[in-house]
Parts: C-alpha cells; structure tokens; sequence
DNA sequence: TTCCTTGCAAACGATTTGCATTGGA
DNA sequence: TCCAATGCAAATCGTTTGCAAGGAA
C-alpha cells in the first residue's frame, strides 16, 4: 500500500496526531493519500488520485479517506473553474497560497504570493466588502493563462 | 412564457444580435433566463433558475438554454465554494466583477472592486505569476464571509 | 471483544442526450 | 419547407451509502 511518493516525518506526525485525537487512525491508504497531495504541485482531483494511487484503493474508499481527511481538517477541497473538485492539504500544513489555473490543459498549480501584498490585498478585499455588510473571513484568489506548455501551443 | 422580471432593451438588442450571428433565436424561454440574470444580484444555480421560472421551463430544456447561452458568450458559468455550479451573465454584458460568498447561508452577490485597484492587481498578479511560466489572461477573487443576516445569527 | 476500515454493489443527484414533436421564418 | 427549439424519458458521471467482512488495539 505504500505510495509512490514519501510522506515527510513533521506531516505525518502532524497528521497522525491529528487524525488520533479524533479516535481515527492513520492507515496505509490514508498516508499514501495524504503523501501524494504533499507530493503534489497542486491540488488533485479523486480521478487524479485513483490514478497515481494505482487502482488498489477503490474509488468508494477513496471518497471516505478524503472525506475523514477532510473532516479532520487535513485536507480541504477546491474547485477549479469547470467546477471539478480538487483536494490539497489544508492551510496549516501547506500555508496561505492561490492557484494558477491553465485555461489550455487544466492543471492547477500552487501560487505563493509575496507576504506584504497578500496582507495588501486582505485589507483592501476587506474595506470594500465592508459596504456591503458582510464579515469576510478569507479570500480565495484564482490566476487563469496558460502554461508554458499550452501557450507554446 | 414572459418571466416575472423584465429585459432592458440594450441587453436585448445585444444577445439578439450574438445570437443571430449564430444562426439561434433568441426564444422566450431563453428571454426569461437572460432577464432573471440581469435582475439578480449575482449568479444563480440552475435551481435558482429553475424556481424562478416556474416549473413550466423543464430542467432539460433549462441546462439546454444556459449551454446555448454560454456557447454564444452570452452567459458564464462559475462555481462557488462548494462547488455548485452558477451561471451569471459574460463580463461584456455584466462588467467585471468579483463575488461575495457567504459561508453562512450560501449566498453569492456580486461585488465591484475599485477600477485603480483591479488594476494593480492585475499588474502584480501576471508579475508574480510570470515567474512560473504561465502567459496570464485573467483573474478570480470570491471574497468569503458572513452576509449581515448570517452573521447577525 | 470492540470499533474503525474497507470493498463491493446499489443508490443518488446533477447534468446530458436520443428521439420524436412543435413552431418560426 | 427546413431547421432550430422543445419535452420527455433514458442514460451518464461523479459521488455517496448500506451492509457485511477484515483488522488493529
């Protein structure tokens, strides 16, 4: 059941500790989940998943590792914009960054943007929401163009 | 087959147009779904849609309407947090904006963002996504939140 | 033993499509 | 007349769930 990829040793304590305070264990099939999306340049769909995970975890307990995953806020999801559902780590393991999205092939890559903007654009997303009433908790920034590779053609 | 909301004429006039171009009418039912999208204040699910219309619109023929509309680049889809899908109408009929989504209740209003400020934005957001190799053409911000009748509990 | 996990298959909800019918220009 | 548009029902697709078997503590 071991993965492809290598889980790193601060994760997979994070994790386990995590998943144990809430009675659940850290199974093979949920480290090789979890080791994947570390190992990944970006969120990953489940087909994405099946597909590096080899076809030994079905698609139905695939479906429940991400959705304890999730509960357990270790992993959360996103949507790129066709709407298809992607998986990374969560903020704490993987840290505040936005997605790059290839309008050509679809990939979704992971976007770090420089500290002093990012806190630029909190407070000013927050000041111009403000007039409309609401609390903003977060933001959720998507880059769309295309990759090297599609703009290459 | 007239929706409860009314079209302006320049609106009309414009997706008549695009939509003769492709050699489409621009039918009744597809009068009512470009009008329920002008009124709304941001974009609807096709339930949203759906109920709006009355059930004399069938879902059939409704998913067949929004993709005829987003075929012709009249309307576009987007997808909140959750992942539901949303239509609202193309930026040139609409202007460029971003969203609003409330965590509370699901809501998603639309919100204009300071022109300077969209901007700057954009000039530092294909910046910093340059590096990555990727030729940027735009970009998506949801602006999470409590709207004031969630957040008030 | 006890409870968490897993597999398989059936169930689901949202969206799409085949096909025959209706309606405009 | 001719082709687009529509309605209905069946088909898909991604995702979830019931249930019985397997495994760790």
């Amino acid at each position: 059941m071991s993965s492809t990829v290598t889980l790193p040793a601060e994760i997979e304590r994070a994790v386990r500790t995590r998943l144990g305070d809430r009675g659940a264990r850290f199974t093979p099939t949920r480290q090789s989940v979890v080791a994947e999306l570390t190992a990944a340049e970006g969120p990953l769909t489940p087909a994405d998943l099946h597909r590096r995970l080899g076809a030994r975890v079905p698609v139905s307990s695939l479906y429940r590792t991400l959705a304890t995953l999730d509960d357990g806020g270790i992993v959360q999801r996103t949507h790129d914009a066709e709407g298809i559902t992607r998986f990374e780590l969560a903020e704490w393991l993987n840290g505040h960054h936005h997605h790059l999205v290839c309008i050509g092939c679809g990939e979704v890559r992971d976007l770090e943007i420089d500290g002093a903007w990012e806190h630029a654009v909190a407070a000013l997303v927050g000041e111009m929401a403000a007039a409309s009433g609401y609390v903003i908790s977060g933001h959720r920034i998507d880059i769309e163009g295309k990759c090297a590779r599609c703009a290459a053609n």
